[in-house]
DNA sequence: ATGTCGTAGGTTATCGTTAACTTACGACTT
DNA sequence: AAGTCGTAAGTTAACGATAACCTACGACAT
C-alpha cells in the first residue's frame, strides 16, 4: 500500500515553516533543538506538536554547513568483509551511532599488490573530505599507507587500523605480532620442531606482523622456518597453499587465519592427512565458526567489536579536545582446541 | 611523521578562494564543477592550478543544501554482518560509489523477537532523513517491516530487501522460498523421508519462507513434516538444534543456512552419527567457506553481491525517473556437495 | 528610584554553492 | 547595417540553520 507518487516533489518543512506553525520565530525552534538560550514550556510543546504535525526533520546539510561541523565520520575498508572486518564494522556503527555520529562508509576491494596511492583510495577521501567528514577510519591498511594518508591529516583525524602496534601514526590494532608469537610458541610447547607457516597477502599489515611473531618466536626456541606459503585470507587459497605441500615436511601448521586454515585442513584431508592424528594447525580470529570446525580448530581470539569501539573513541577524541590518544592495542589470546596436540 | 597540529583550526578554502585564486569569479569556479555553461580552455587551466595549490575539496554540505540534492544513500542493515550481509553490503558500496553516491551506514543487531517500529529502527531512518538521503536500503528485514516503513517513501524511495518474492512493496530479493524449495526437493529425489528443518529466526522473512518452501516440497511430495528446530542463524544455535535432537528422527537435514548446518553437523560428530554416512545435510548461502566444510557441504548459492548492484540500481531508478522499477528476483541454485547422499 | 540579573524571544548576517539573470563580444546571416 | 547566435564570463539571490546581537519584562537588591 506505499505511496507511488513521486517523493521528489514534496518539499520538506523548514524550522521557518515549523515556527509559523508554533506561533513563533524560527530562531525559537533552533533553540529548541540546540538548547542554547531559553524557550518556554508552553512554547516547547507548541513546537513539539508543530514538528509531530508536519513530520520535520532538521537538515543536516543546512546544519553542517552552518555550524561547520557535520557529525559525521568516514570509514575506509580495505580488503574484502571478512568475519574480521565485519566485525569492526559493527562496534564502528553501533559506538558512533551511540555518540551522535552518522558513518559513511566505503568499501575497496582492491588488488592486494596495489599500492593504497591508487586513485580509488584516493577518491574514497576525497569523496569523505568534501562530505566534510570530522574523522576518518581505515581498516586493513597495507604497508605504505600510513605514510601516504599523512597529509589527510591537515585536515581531519585519521585513525589507522593497523595491524601494526609500534606505529608511529595514529593508530589502533590487534597485536598481530603478539598473535603470530602466541600461536607458534603454543605449537612450539607441544613439541612441535617443523612448523609451517601459511601468511596473508605480502603487503598487509596483518600478514607481514603475524609472519613476524612467527620467525621470532621460532629463532628464540632454536628452531629453523620452512618456507613459507602465501595465500589471500580466503580458505580457498589455503585449500591451494595445502595441496602443493608435501606432507611430510612439517608436523604443525600457523594459518594466518580461520579461514586458511580451514581450506588447509580440507585439502590435507584429501591427502589422507588428519589433523590432529597427522599434524597440528592453528589459525588466527577466532571466528564463531572455528569451534565447530572438524577438528575445532585452536585459534588467537581477537576481539574486533571492541577495537571497532576504541576506533571511534580514538577518531572522536582529537576532534573535541585537540590531542590524540595515545595508540591502544588489544591483546589477542590463545584459545586452545582439538586441532593441536602434543607430538607423540 | 603526521602533523600534530589540531585540524579544525585550518579553515578549509571556499569556491571564491579558488576563483580568487585564478582571477575568476566563484561562480566560474562552479560552472567548472557543474559542466552547466561555457569555461574556456586557458580559465580551466588556472582554475585545475588553483584547486590544486589550495586542496580544494567542495563542500557537500553547502551543495546539498543549494541544489537539494545529497548524493547519499542509506543502508540500514537489520541483524548481524554475517557472511550474507556482508557480501549485500560489498555490492551496495561498490554499485553506489560507481553512480557517484556516497554511502551512510547504520547496523541495529537488535532483539529477532522485537518489532521493526523499535525506537533504534526509528532513530536510525531519522538520521537518513536529517541527512536527506535520497533513498534507503534495507537489509534482511521482520515480516512487518514492511508495513512500518510505509510512511518514509512519502519524503525518499525505500527499498527492502526482503526474502520476500512477492512483496506487494518495493523490493529485491534472493528468493528464498524458492532455496527452500530446492534443498527439501533435492533431499527428498535423494530418496529421504525423515526431513528435519533447522529454521532461523521466528520474525525473519527468510526463516519463514525458507520454512515456507520446506513445507511445500514435503506436502508436493506427500510427506510430513518433523517439528522445525529453531537458530538464530549462527553456528553454535546449530550446535544446539544438534544436541537437542534425537539422531534416529531424521535421516536428512535442511538448515536455514550454512553456519547453522556446520554447528549441527558437529553436534552430531559429538553423538557418533557422521554425514553422509548416517544422514545428509543440506544448507542455504553456499558461504566460500561450506566447500571446505567436513564433509564438503551441499548448499543453495544466492548471489548476494549481484543483489547489493540491483539494490542500488533499484532505489536511483524512482529518483531519477520518478518511476518504480519491477521488483527483482534472485533465483538461487542448487550446489550439490559430498553432506547430501542417496539414502540406501 | 535605579541598576542588575534571569528569562523569553526576535533580527540580522552568514556558512559555500548554484540557479536565474545579465553583460559583453565576436562571427555570421539577411 | 542591424539582428541573431554562440561563447565566456559576472551579479544577485536564495537553500536551511544558527551565532551574535538586541529587545523586553518582571524580580530583586541597593
Amino acid at each position: 500500500m506505499a505511496s507511488e507518487a513521486s517523493p521528489r516533489d514534496v518539499p520538506r518543512p523548514s524550522l521557518t515553516d515549523v515556527g509559523r506553525l508554533a506561533g513563533v520565530s524560527a530562531q525559537t525552534v533552533s533553540r529548541y533543538f540546540t538548547g542554547r538560550g531559553y524557550v518556554g514550556t508552553e512554547t516547547r510543546a507548541r513546537i513539539d506538536a508543530a514538528i509531530a504535525q508536519l513530520g520535520y526533520r532538521p537538515n543536516n546539510a543546512a546544519r553542517s554547513l552552518r555550524a561547520g561541523r557535520s557529525k559525521t565520520l568516514g570509514v575506509l575498508a580495505l580488503g574484502p568483509l571478512n568475519y574480521g572486518a565485519a566485525s569492526i564494522l559493527t562496534g564502528l556503527t553501533q559506538t558512533a551511532t551511540t555518540a551522535g555520529y552518522g558513518l559513511m562508509i566505503a568499501q575497496l576491494d582492491i588488488d592486494p599488490d596495489l599500492p593504497t596511492s591508487s586513485p580509488e583510495v584516493r577518491r574514497a577521501l576525497d569523496a569523505f573530505l568534501s562530505s566534510r567528514v570530522e574523522g576518518i577510519v581505515v581498516t586493513s591498511p597495507y604497508r605504505d599507507t600510513e605514510e601516504n594518508l599523512g597529509e589527510v591529516w591537515e585536515s581531519v583525524p585519521i585513525l589507522i587500523l593497523s595491524g601494526r602496534p609500534q606505529s608511529n601514526h595514529y593508530a589502533a590494532t590487534v597485536d598481530s605480532h603478539a598473535a603470530g608469537l602466541l600461536a607458534t610458541r603454543h605449537l612450539i610447547e607441544l613439541g612441535h620442531r617443523q612448523i609451517l607457516h601459511i601468511a596473508g597477502p605480502a603487503k598487509r599489515n596483518e600478514s607481514l606482523e603475524r609472519e613476524g611473531g612467527y620467525h621470532e618466536a621460532l629463532s628464540s626456541a632454536g628452531l629453523d622456518p620452512l618456507p613459507v606459503q602465501r595465500g589471500d585470507w580466503s580458505s580457498s587459497s589455503g585449500f591451494a597453499a595445502g595441496l602443493c605441500t608435501d606432507p611430510a615436511s612439517f608436523t604443525a601448521v600457523f594459518a594466518g587465519n580461520d579461514q586458511m586454515a580451514l581450506g588447509f585442513i580440507a585439502a590435507m584431508r584429501e591427502r589422507g592427512h588428519e589433523a590432529p592424528r597427522d599434524y597440528s594447525i592453528i589459525g588466527v580470529d577466532d571466528m564463531p565458526d572455528a569451534r565447530y570446525f572438524s577438528p575445532p580448530l585452536s585459534s588467537i581470539a581477537m576481539d574486533f567489536t571492541r577495537l571497532g569501539e576504541i576506533a571511534i573513541a580514538m577518531v572522536l577524541h582529537p576532534i573535541k579536545t585537540g590531542e590524540r590518544m595515545p595508540n591502544q592495542t588489544i591483546t589477542p589470546v590463545l584459545v586452545p582446541r582439538a586441532s593441536t596436540a602434543r607430538l607423540p
